[in-house]
DNA sequence: GAGTGGTCTAGACCACTGT
DNA sequence: CAGTGGTCTAGACCACTCT
């Protein structure tokens, strides 16, 4: 791990333990510097990582100061890594439906940049949240990258699979967010009504090497799911 | 601006007008400290920074490369900024339902943090995208930080006036999303009808010292919205 | 004006990628 | 192992806040 991580899980670990409030204010460089016994830098970058994952705010010419989330039961919008990784908050479980090798249709081929006759791993689950439904997910696997995968896998996590056995590092997504109207098939796996809300979000999963490798139509029970983003100033 | 946001915004052009695809590489951190002059660290910051916007990824070894999304007319979900924001992509425009000065709800109150007395401004706007209907947004500011606001201003972009008028510094949000399924009141001014879906997203929003000084409430209409939203790895 | 965070530099060294 | 990006340092200087 590297140092600033370290720094940032410290510093994140004292927040917790001193049960910090929204606003209560940390120590000031100097003494940071003196108490984890590193550059100024290294600071800046810890606090920085943990300004990105919404857990402090900084102010310019006045203090670092601990950034609160006002609700609770909310699944966070903005990790990438799957459900797997909000550790202990949720208990996710999955069903296989369908898990199968085919050719893919065009948008999944597009996205994926699949040759015509290329074939993938199709995976279809319904996924529950503290044993209640919470979304139903078709996904696509470039077969290049996962060479295997079988129903034991996707019954638990096929990213912890992919992170773990296969040593893939899956590094950024881009998702597409719609709202639906269920039709008769899904609501039904949903346990809801034909004509029901639903969240349907594309997400299309990269490796840290840039190469597409995780095409995933998923659609949310519009009851059992809520959802929770932090925004972060990104332009001046 | 400071050097390292206008080298990013530099590197920016430079992908724009040389129109890269994703994949491509950008030059190496020799040729861009010697093209811009600057010393590395500066690289390296601008270069997180677009990475933080999604614009590029970075790997390590081997090269840093364009990100390009893969589909279009797509609203900007961690954008924060309000629709104004994004410059000429859409054309959004507001019909002022109410305004007026009132004692929040509860919730409210709590989310603003203000006392059992306090009255705030209140908003009650239709927004309409390219001039379809977007949403129902109503919207809770503290008088204490927006002392003023009328009509002509929330027919317009009240960010903007809060930003120019009153030099306020919007710096991070919190949003809360639901799916819904819209009453009376809500589908009637969606042009909908009663049970269709909506999707519901309260935010807060927070000034740069860390005061929270607006609440808002939006249901967005489910065919004509349609969001977009670019994850980057946040924990190792 | 004192105190705080933020930028920028030059350079040593580390870690990963690809051949 | 050459080349690339990433971390870390020490320190100068800048910009903002608060009183």
């Amino acid at each position: 791990m590297l140092k600033y991580e370290k720094i940032a899980l410290l510093i994140e670990e004292s927040i917790v333990e001193n049960n910090l409030n929204h606003g209560s204010r940390l120590p000031n460089f100097k003494e940071l510097i003196e108490t984890y016994h590193v550059s100024k830098s290294t600071i800046v970058k810890a606090l920085d990582l943990l300004e990105k994952r919404g857990i402090i705010y900084q102010i310019q010419g006045s203090g670092v100061f601990v950034r609160r989330k006002k609700r609770k039961g909310y699944i966070n919008f903005s990790e990438n890594q799957g459900f797997t990784a909000d550790l202990g908050e949720f208990d996710i479980t999955s069903k296989v439906l369908e898990l199968s090798e085919v050719i893919p249709p065009l948008e999944v081929r597009e996205h994926l940049s699949l040759d015509d006759k290329e074939s993938v791993y199709y995976v279809k689950r319904i996924r529950y949240i503290n044993s209640q439904v919470l979304c139903i997910e078709e996904s696509y696997y470039n077969k290049t990258i996962i060479p295997y995968l079988n129903v034991e896998i996707a019954e638990h996590s096929i990213f912890d699979y992919c992170k773990t056995a296969l040593k893939l590092n899956i590094s950024f997504s881009d998702k597409y967010i719609h709202v639906i109207k269920l039709n008769k098939d899904e609501s039904d796996l949903l346990e809801l009504k034909e004509g029901d809300p639903g969240l349907l979000i594309d997400e299309l999963f990269y490796l840290s090497s840039g190469e597409a490798f995780d095409f995933s139509k998923t659609i949310y029970h519009y009851v059992n799911s809520q959802f929770f983003l932090q925004s972060t100033k990104i332009y001046s």
